[in-house]
DNA sequence: ATGCCTTTGTGAACGCGTGCACAAAGATGA
DNA sequence: TCATCTTTGTGCACGCGTTCACAAAGGCAT
């Protein structure tokens, strides 16, 4: 998973009595039901449905279990019924209005993304702070410079964003969004956003991925090698020097009051 | 979050003792480091750390504890000597070669990301199917065609995949890459990939990421609508027509095998 | 009707992840 | 050397999420 809710821990938690693990799975449900809909099978098994979304059938049940009873014993779910619930919690039977904000590589081949509007979401506007390509129409949506911003969402009524700009503009960018009455970012910069309680923030890392991807590979590699146990379980500092004379120790307990040591918030 | 581990609940839960959580953490605290020590910050104390990395500092303190006890009490962490210690741990010390697999808009746009070789990954080849594409540069590489994707894992030593392809050709790809020797995928096709035992796949899903704010989306509205707790907390059926005339029951307990109710997207 | 067979819905147990709160460590200054 | 002050490292408790296992429900055939 490249994304990863920011943070609301308690509140959006218990989102109405639906688990967020649930939450993030309906729409993996959704699109295979969507699938046997539209090779008009009639209902599947929790067994069959749970195979193709890759997850235990138990705990399909139970996800399930949350929106209501939908199934009938012996037989299973009816797909085109529990498309429709499904949906429907999702919000996905109303139109959601989005901004794609940062028009460059990602932006462009976001916009350019036909699962975009398939459920739903409709890109309501294509913002970039380049005069250059104000006008200038990407995926056949002319390109609206940072001024309109505002604008924009207030005229639209736009409640989700998406950032795709560099990481130096995206808090900037995202307080003017929320600034404007989004409450709901999908982020795509290499950057933590802070924003006022209410505001949903999920982040997509390339970056990220392929770190937690390389930890495991790192392992893999690791334990064909080492197959047995030798040390333990702690080549922690052998590798390298530990804190000593690099930067760490500077020698001077005096004063100082250039540098002012981290000072973040 | 846009990914999610696919599966191997038990295993990589484990890996090596570190949890799968603060893995995943990692990567967001390592980003923060290297910009402190870009600033020739020296240390940083739990608390300033997890503030920029948007976490609790306990939880901060709680994964540092698993890779060694690096830091010193009263002064905080020396930042080279973490950002050290935790590119080590995630294997970012050696390089990754790294294949994309469908160089088409978002193909495209990863190619160019610049983020991807600023971490020892670095873009071992560009593979698309389109003949038209060979020879091609883009991102300053030459794609080649899929039909060198085996000599091209195997000279390089790829151990890593992306795949970018149409959902529809998403796990034949994916096939052929783990026959060839990767061991980790990053998928951005909207499907669920099946994989052998070993092999590591994470998956950012634009559309997934839509739909769960989408959700919370319409949690808000519905809230302001109601803003007493009316119900306790089981507005489970009132709010929506429940199972009654809409589609939903379906006024007849017998055969009925036609048209069901909505379905909607 | 009745019994069999399939599959749901969920109680209960377990494990992971989170966050509090604090003892211990170590730096700093007298 | 000793007291004080800061910050780490972690024991502990709690809640969420996962999975097992099974009773109950319902379809279907006889
Ligand atoms: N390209 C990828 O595959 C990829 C992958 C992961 C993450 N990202 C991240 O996504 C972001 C965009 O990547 P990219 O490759 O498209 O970069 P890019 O440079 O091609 O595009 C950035 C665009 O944002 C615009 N922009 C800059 N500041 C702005 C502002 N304040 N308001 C509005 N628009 C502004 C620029 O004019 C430009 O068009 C970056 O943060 C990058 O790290 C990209
Ligand atoms: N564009 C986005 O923002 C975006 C967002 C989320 C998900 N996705 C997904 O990413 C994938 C790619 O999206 P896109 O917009 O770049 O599509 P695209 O059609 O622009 O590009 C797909 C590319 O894959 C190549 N391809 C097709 N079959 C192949 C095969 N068997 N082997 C190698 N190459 C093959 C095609 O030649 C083409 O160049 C799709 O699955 C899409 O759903 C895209």
């Amino acid at each position: 998973m490249a994304t990863d809710r920011t943070h609301r821990p308690a509140t959006s938690t218990r989102s109405r009595g639906i688990p967020e693990a649930t939450v993030a799975r309906l729409p993996v449900y959704l699109r295979a039901l969507t699938a046997l809909s539209e090779r008009s099978v009639p209902t599947v098994s929790s067994e069959e449905l749970a195979s193709a979304a890759g997850v235990n059938s138990a705990k399909l049940r139970k996800d399930f279990s949350y929106l209501g009873s939908y199934g009938t014993r012996g037989v299973g779910y009816d797909v085109e019924y529990l498309v429709y619930q499904i949906s429907r919690e999702l919000g996905l039977t109303q139109d959601w209005p989005v901004v794609i904000v940062g028009i460059g590589n990602l932006g462009a081949a976001l916009a350019n993304y036909g699962g975009f509007a398939s459920r739903g979401f409709r890109v309501a506007a294509l913002i970039d702070a380049d005069p250059a390509m104000a006008g200038r129409p990407v995926a056949g949506i002319p390109v609206q410079h940072t001024d309109a911003l505002e604008k924009i969402i207030s005229d639209n009524g736009v409640s989700i964003g998406v950032i795709a700009t560099p990481a130096g503009s995206a808090q900037q960018v995202c307080d003017r969004l929320v600034q404007a009455g989004v409450t709901s970012i999908l982020n795509f910069a290499p950057t933590v956003l802070s924003v006022p309680e209410g505001v949903d923030v999920r982040k997509v890392d390339l970056s990220i991925e392929l770190q937690i991807l390389a930890f495991h590979e790192q392992r893999k590699a690791g334990e064909d090698i080492l197959p047995e146990g030798v040390i333990p379980d702690d080549e922690t500092e052998p590798p390298v020097a530990p804190p000593a004379d690099t930067v760490t120790k500077r020698p001077d307990p005096g004063s100082d009051g250039d540098r002012p040591a981290v000072m973040p918030a």
